[in-house]
DNA sequence: ACCCGACAGGTTGTTTTACCAAGTTTGAGC
DNA sequence: GCTCAAACTTGGTAAAACAACCTGTCGGGT
């Protein structure tokens, strides 16, 4: 009759422990105790708890010495700083839920650096989606879409519309291909005049610019994604682990 | 009698079907042999069966779904992809490695932008280790590294010499602190005077500044690197998987 | 003929019991 | 004081059972 699944035991003592160290019951440093006694506290069996332990460990929890015990590190400073990838909301966000103006929907021949990514024809068409993001009623970035034509047709891209739903459910759920990775490249350049005019910023700032080249599991080039970022108005932040 | 000891069977699984999938054995989208077939392969049981392939899912060789199967999904790109964080080599590797020229080592009053990362007083004073990295003869990046006073007493970085260690190591032997992340942030902007004449740059190119914040497990800043790199000369890539 | 539900058989997911191996600490006995 | 064995810890393997889920087939009904 209930309807509501209950989690697995395992999570169950996952959430319990963090919960217990992020109180300051079970403080970094500290020991915790060893797998007999939550196998008694908790009464469930020994792989049980260790698939608990396992969890705790592999995402930053607690670390384990063979022989000596299972010692507190403290809450993972990497959990809560959700990686913050430009493009990534592009992708994944529908176009309705972020403010601005379609600039551009057409197929255009390949710049070269997109060309490469894609890795397509240098002088070959893609069609083309561009979009210009304001936040607080100033223009703020640039965003362009490319993508083959043959990945193009049949979807609503080549609309003037803004996208109800999140670019890649689009493609996924009308092309059936699957967004697996990102590769990023980062670089800063002066502006263009016409590119200084949209932004509406000054011409002697630099750009940021982000390509992100999505591909799939077998690493075929999907789509690529570039946005534009004054520097004086935008930074990228980031955090990842060390070893 | 055996001294070199070997690896449990779940990782020698892993390898095996590693292998397979790298082979051709098992395709890009085809189903994994089942536990069953598995178990009765390679004469083990079923939880070691399901401990090698919880690592493969874990690191994106294979994907499961209950009640049909393990499907393939080819080597993870991102395996190969070693990420390759600016501030990250300068952190581990000795500056003995690469070729440069130290253009600064002494206490500064710390820039307000430094002092914010370090959690620090806004005029406070820290160490400042400065170097030029300099690849095929032409002076490359700009390197500096703040750390506070107490961090710095007692070290090899205070003197003038290149470390013969890397920074990372040698905090740890010589401090006790341990390296746990990098709180990264990416901005661009134009070179001052003194930076363009540094790295022999022209004046009307950006540069590229990469300040890492390096913490500790707890959050705790310990050191700030920043790197500053001519948008004409370097770019930053970076490959991340897409949820 | 067609549709739809029940059912059987396959799959992975979760939990339990049991035993052995390897590393660390402790203390008893010399 | 030193040595070594016992008792603790975590790591790994084996065997079994049940639950949840998917996909066919085989009915019966329309």
């Amino acid at each position: 009759m209930s309807l509501e699944s209950v989690p697995p035991k395992y999570a169950q003592l996952v959430q319990a422990l963090q919960r217990r160290i992020e109180s300051g019951t079970y403080p970094p440093g500290s020991m915790l105790p060893s797998e007999h006694q939550l196998i008694q506290e908790f009464s469930v069996s020994r792989p049980t708890v260790v698939a608990a332990l396992r969890v705790l460990r592999e995402q930053g929890w607690i670390e384990s010495q063979q022989g000596k015990g299972r010692f507190v590190r403290g809450r993972p400073a990497m959990a809560t700083v959700e990686s913050n990838r430009p493009g990534q909301a592009y992708l994944t966000s529908p176009e309705t839920d972020a403010p601005g103006e379609l600039v551009e929907a057409a197929a255009v021949a390949l710049p070269n650096r997109v060309a490469v990514l894609l890795e397509a024809e240098p002088k070959g068409k893609a069609f083309l989606r561009r979009r210009l993001v304001v936040r607080e009623g100033e223009p703020s970035e640039l965003v362009s879409l490319w993508l083959p034509l043959e990945l193009s047709e049949g979807t609503d891209l080549t609309s003037g519309e803004p996208l109800p739903q999140g670019i890649r459910q689009h493609l996924r759920s009308r092309k059936g291909v699957r967004f697996d990775h990102i590769v990023e490249q980062i670089t800063a350049r002066m502006p263009t005049a016409a590119e200084a005019k949209q932004l509406g910023m000054p011409k002697n700032v630099p750009l940021l610019a982000v390509f992100g080249a999505v591909r799939d599991a077998s690493g075929r080039p999907l789509v690529v994604v570039e946005v534009l970022l004054p520097a004086d108005r935008h930074e990228l932040e980031d955090a990842y682990p060390v070893r």
